[in-house]
DNA sequence: CCTGGAGTTGTCCTA
DNA sequence: TTAGGACAACTCCAG
């Protein structure tokens, strides 16, 4: 007897059973071959960062234990995986789930031909996005270039985002092991290094994980999100962000959950939340209307800007020793988590980009490596907007005070002094500026500067003066 | 077709 | 001590 071959499910970003129309729809056409592919052969520059595959790596393994270790795996170019499996199976359906990547979407564009060619059925959903950049356009048919009318006229008044997809039941997977495929160690996910240990200490990861913390969200801190939300030393924020770039959480899950929360919840906190995730979107429509955002001024008049070159800036910025503490505090979280709190993402941007004069690009290569929700879009999209290149910037004299920012929105220094520790002895007022305190000040609170704290790098006063004259020059 | 108000996230100076 | 204004330029859209 001759049984119909599987369909192929190719996971990417939505590594979740719930909520995946992609994976629906496979079910519903019978016997099912989930596979997922590491294929930094298309990925060239935009390869995922050593923090991102440390967290794919755990992510992948909750989604194989979901399917009963049934997921399949595979490393190299997607192209030849595909059709060498379609070949050898005689797979006759495809699925998958959109990306918006420019570079995935020449890739997937490339495999949907290849296999239409072949007749072979290829169908794809949208499971990432709560409105689809390819279908808002200001009325003369251009996209947005600013928020505020993107979100309230392209998005609101467009439709509301879907309610989540039920997980598919009777789910009938293919156990035979497809050729070549891979175990989950064999894609080398982890540094050799032990670094990524004490990064995922900070995390459960994992559909499952993502649920519960989408609930304690909403649960917990969403009343208080609007206020709260800049104040990196209180756990105010959702650190939904890995989650949904994996999607193991899907932002139509997100959304709709967090609605039905403000009918409890009151306030303003809820509409906030649903802003941010309307900014994820922004960013990814921008990335998709613009493609060469990750690399290129979105305002090209920043193209002749003289951003200096100091490799032992950049060093003293990545490794957070600034001698600036919330400077430093915020690099040393994102060494050792994974992350940085979202007020401080900002002041550690503005202080390379307008107080070190470094490109911006510097420090977006450095958030790619080092986040786990490293998020093509939204990294590049967020860093021309504080470079002011960007899509509905910042101005250019917005120019941070790292030290009024820290005493504004962390008051008793407990952030940081989480990640600068040899601070914790000096008094409040000082941990925010450590070079001003009185010498026996600091012997007695056991800091010498330049020994156990680095001294301030710069010149907060002249290196502002610097950048606002050379930032208007450009005008 | 023109016009004017509003727009994620600040800082500094002056009165 | 504190509040208000200056600091651009541009996009979007309602009137």
């Amino acid at each position: 007897m001759k049984s119909r071959p599987p369909s192929l499910l190719w996971f990417r970003q939505d590594l979740r059973l719930a909520d995946n129309p992609a994976l629906r729809a496979a079910v519903e056409a019978g016997f099912v071959l989930p596979i997922y592919i590491l294929d930094d052969v298309n990925a060239d520059a935009w390869k995922m960062g050593a923090a991102s595959r440390a967290w794919l790596q755990h992510s992948l393994a909750a989604l194989n234990q979901s399917l009963g270790g049934r997921l399949q795996f595979f490393r190299g170019d997607a192209r030849s995986v595909i059709a060498s499996l379609v070949e050898t199976l005689k797979i006759d359906a495809v699925f998958w789930n959109r990306c918006y990547e420019p570079w995935r979407i020449d890739r997937d564009a490339q495999i949907k031909a290849e296999l239409a060619s072949r007749d072979v059925e290829v169908r794809s959903f949208n499971a990432s996005l709560l409105w689809e950049p390819g279908t808002i356009r200001k009325k003369d048919g251009t996209p947005y270039r600013v928020f505020t009318p993107y979100y309230q006229k392209g998005c609101l008044l467009l439709a509301p985002p879907r309610q989540p997809l039920a997980q598919a039941e009777s789910l009938q997977l293919h156990d035979l092991e497809a050729p070549g495929s891979l175990s989950l160690q064999a894609l080398e996910l982890l540094p050799r290094h032990d670094w990524h240990r004490q990064l995922l200490a900070n995390w459960k990861i994992g559909e499952a994980a993502a649920q519960q913390k989408l609930e304690a969200f909403c649960t917990d801190t969403l009343g208080d999100y609007r206020r709260g939300r800049d104040f990196p030393a209180i756990d105010a924020t959702s650190r939904l962000s890995p989650h949904l770039h994996f999607g193991e959480l899907s932002p139509h899950q997100a959304w709709h959950r967090v609605e039905h929360a403000a009918m409890h919840v009151g306030g303003d906190g809820p509409a906030h939340f649903l802003r941010e995730l309307a900014w994820r979107e922004f960013s990814c429509y921008l990335l998709y209307h613009f493609p060469h955002l990750p690399e290129k001024n979105f305002n090209p008049r920043f193209d002749g800007f003289e951003w200096l070159q100091d490799d032992s800036g950049i060093l003293h910025w990545q490794k957070g020793n600034t001698g600036f503490p919330i400077v430093d505090a915020g690099l040393r979280e994102l060494w050792q988590t994974g992350y940085m709190h979202n007020r401080v993402r900002m002041i550690v941007a503005s202080f390379l980009i307008k107080n070190m004069l470094i490109h911006w690009r510097s420090g977006a290569d450095w958030f790619w490596d080092c986040l786990v929700d490293a998020d093509l879009a939204s990294n590049s999209a967020s860093w021309q907007w504080c470079a002011g290149s960007g899509a509905d910037a910042a101005p250019y004299f917005r120019i941070f005070n790292p030290v009024l920012q820290s005493e504004k929105f962390d008051p008793q220094g407990e952030y940081l002094i989480r990640y600068c520790p040899e601070l914790t002895a000096l008094p409040v007022r000082y941990r925010h500026k450590p070079w001003e305190a009185p010498p026996e000040m600091l012997q007695a609170a056991g800091v010498e500067l330049g020994v156990d704290y680095p001294r301030p790098i710069l010149d907060l006063k002249t290196t502002r003066e610097r950048a606002l004259a050379r930032f208007k020059a450009l005008s």
